[in-house]
RNA sequence: GUGGCUGUAGCUCAGUUGGUUAGAGCACCUGGUUGUGGUCCAGGGGGUCGGGGGUUCGAAUCCCCUCAGCCACCCCA
C-alpha cells in the first residue's frame, strides 16, 4: 500500500463513524437541552492569534503554513482563542447569558500516544461574561448530565475540582516565594502519580523546609468533605471558601454531587485558570475532561474584559474508555434501516421500487437488493444491512388484497396487507 | 525532542535448529439448503512475510539501515 493516513490522524470507516457520530450527537443533544447554543470558527487561524496567549513556543506545537501572500496561518490546536475573537467582535450585541458550545476538530503537532492524536475532536462547553460561581456550576453539571447519559457512573469517573487561588494562597502561607509558584504548581500536578519522596524532593528544591512541605502535604491530602472547611485555615481566601459551599450546594441540589470530589492536587497546567479547576478522571486513564474559570484570558488574546468558564473534551480518550468500561450501545455495532424491500412475486420489480420510492419520501430508512435473486437471498441481506423489518411484495398489484407480507425481525412473525393498510399502520 | 517494544491476508495470529508453490480462524464475495433471515455446508478472491541492502546454494527466519505502528517521558491549550 503505497499511501496511509497521516501519523496521528484516522480513517473513519462506517463501522468507526458511528461511534464518531454517537459521541458527537451526545455531546450537541446533551448541550442543547442544558440551554448551551452551538458555534464554530474556521479551522484556519492566524497563527499569531495563538502565539499572543501561550507564547512563541507554542508554534512548535502546531501545524502551520505560509500562504501565498506571506501570511503565518495555523490549524487550530484549540477553539478558546476564536471563541474570543468572536465574543469579542459583537460583544454588546450578544443576548446574554453567553452560554456556547462547540465540536471543533482541531490539530496538534505531538507524538501521538494512549489517548492523544494529532487530529481530534473536541467538546467545548463555555459560559462568557458572567462572574458567579452559578455559571462554573453549570458547565460542571452539563458534563455531569453528558456522562450520566453515556452511562459512565461516579465509580467509573469522578470529577476532580480544585480551586487554584486557594491553593496559591496557601502555598504562599506555607513558604513558597512567588517566583517559585509555577514549579510548585507542577509539584502539586504531579504528586498524586509519583513517591512521596520524589514530591518532597521537588519541593525541598524549592527551598522549603521540612515542616513546611509537611504542612502543605497535610492540605493537600485533607479528604474531599473536610475539602471546604480546611479552607479556613488559609487567610484572605474567605470569597474563595463560599464560593467552593456554594458550588456544592448547586451541585448536590441537583442532584449530580456523587459524581464529584474536591482535590486540590487539580491545578491545570497554563496559569490563566483564576477561580475553580476541574478534571474528569478515570482510574488508569489521562483526563478525560478538563476546565476552570478563566477571567482574564479573553482580554489577553485581544478579546473582551469579561469573564468566563467552562471545559473541553476530547473524543479520543472518551472513546477509549467507553469502549473498555463496555458502554458503547449495541446497535454501534451494526448499520441500520427501518424497511428492507423484497421482490418476492412475478414480474415485482417495479412494484417494489414504486414502493421503496414511497416510503423514502414518507422518510423512512428504506433500501432494497440490487441483484434479483432469491427470497432468502434477499432476507439474507436485508438481515445483513441491519434491518429492522422486511417487506415481501407477493402481487405487483399493490392494492390487490394480501399483496404485501410484513416480516419483523425481532419477533419473526408476519403478516399481510394491502399498500394502503401498510401505509396507514406506519402513522 | 528522548527512550522502549512491535511489524506475516482487512482483523487476530501460526510458521519447527534458515530448506519445495507461506497457513488457520474471523471478515468479505459466490453458490447450495430448489419462496423466508441469524445457523449450517461448499467454493473463491486477497499476502513481492513493512521497505531497502547484506550473509548464504537457499531468508518470513540471521545481520545492518530505514519506514511505520504502539507505549512511556517532555508537554498537555
Amino acid at each position: 500500500m503505497k499511501f496511509q493516513a497521516i501519523k496521528g490522524t484516522r480513517d473513519f470507516y462506517p463501522e468507526t463513524m458511528r461511534l464518531r457520530n454517537y459521541i458527537i450527537d451526545t455531546w450537541r443533544r446533551v448541550s442543547l437541552r442544558n440551554g448551551f447554543e452551538e458555534y464554530d470558527a474556521p479551522i484556519l487561524e492566524n497563527l499569531s492569534l495563538f502565539t499572543v496567549k501561550s507564547g512563541e513556543e507554542i508554534a512548535e506545537q502546531l501545524f502551520s503554513f505560509t500562504d501565498r501572500g506571506g501570511r503565518n496561518i495555523a490549524m487550530r490546536p484549540e477553539l478558546t482563542p476564536s471563541l474570543a475573537r468572536m465574543v469579542g467582535a459583537k460583544i454588546n450585541a450578544l443576548p446574554r447569558p453567553i452560554k456556547w458550545f462547540a465540536v471543533p476538530r482541531l490539530f496538534r503537532a505531538e507524538r501521538p500516544q494512549r489517548g492523544r492524536l494529532r487530529e481530534f475532536f473536541q467538546w467545548n462547553i463555555d459560559i462568557v461574561g458572567e462572574e458567579s460561581i452559578q455559571a462554573d456550576a453549570e458547565c460542571i453539571y452539563t458534563l455531569i448530565d453528558f456522562l450520566r447519559e453515556v452511562k459512565l457512573t461516579p465509580a467509573d469517573i469522578q470529577i476532580h475540582i480544585g480551586l487554584r487561588p486557594a491553593v496559591s494562597a496557601m502555598l504562599t502561607q506555607y513558604g513558597v516565594a512567588e517566583e517559585a509558584m509555577d514549579k510548585a504548581f507542577l509539584a502539586l500536578d504531579k504528586k498524586p502519580k509519583i513517591p512521596a519522596e520524589a514530591f518532597e524532593t521537588m519541593m525541598t528544591d524549592l527551598g522549603l523546609s521540612a515542616e513546611q512541605i509537611q504542612n502543605i502535604t497535610t492540605f493537600m491530602d485533607c479528604p474531599s468533605e473536610q475539602a471546604i472547611q480546611q479552607l479556613a485555615s488559609i487567610e484572605g481566601i474567605d470569597e474563595h471558601a463560599e464560593n467552593l459551599q456554594r458550588l456544592w450546594d448547586i451541585l448536590t441540589t441537583m442532584g449530580v454531587a456523587d459524581y464529584i470530589r474536591f482535590d486540590f492536587h487539580i491545578v491545570r497546567g497554563l496559569a490563566y485558570y483564576t477561580g475553580v479547576v476541574y478534571e474528569a478522571l478515570a482510574a488508569g486513564e489521562r483526563a478525560v475532561a478538563g476546565g476552570g474559570r478563566y477571567d482574564n484570558l479573553l482580554q489577553l488574546v485581544g478579546g473582551p474584559a469579561a469573564g468566563a468558564t467552562g471545559f473541553g473534551m476530547g473524543d479520543v480518550v472518551l472513546g477509549i474508555l467507553l469502549d473498555e468500561k463496555g458502554k458503547l450501545p449495541a446497535d454501534l455495532q451494526s448499520p441500520s434501516l427501518d424497511i428492507f424491500v423484497i421482490d418476492a412475486g412475478e414480474n415485482t420489480a417495479e412494484a417494489m421500487l414504486t414502493l421503496v420510492g414511497t416510503l423514502r419520501e414518507r422518510g423512512l430508512a428504506c433500501d432494497y437488493s440490487f441483484k434479483r435473486a432469491g427470497v432468502g437471498k434477499q432476507l439474507k441481506e436485508a438481515n445483513r444491512r441491519g434491518a429492522r423489518s422486511v417487506v415481501l411484495i407477493e402481487q405487483a398489484d399493490l392494492d390487490a388484497p394480501d399483496s404485501l407480507s410484513i416480516k419483523t425481525f425481532a419477533t419473526g412473525s408476519q403478516t399481510s396487507m394491502t399498500q394502503s393498510e401498510f401505509l396507514s399502520s406506519l402513522g
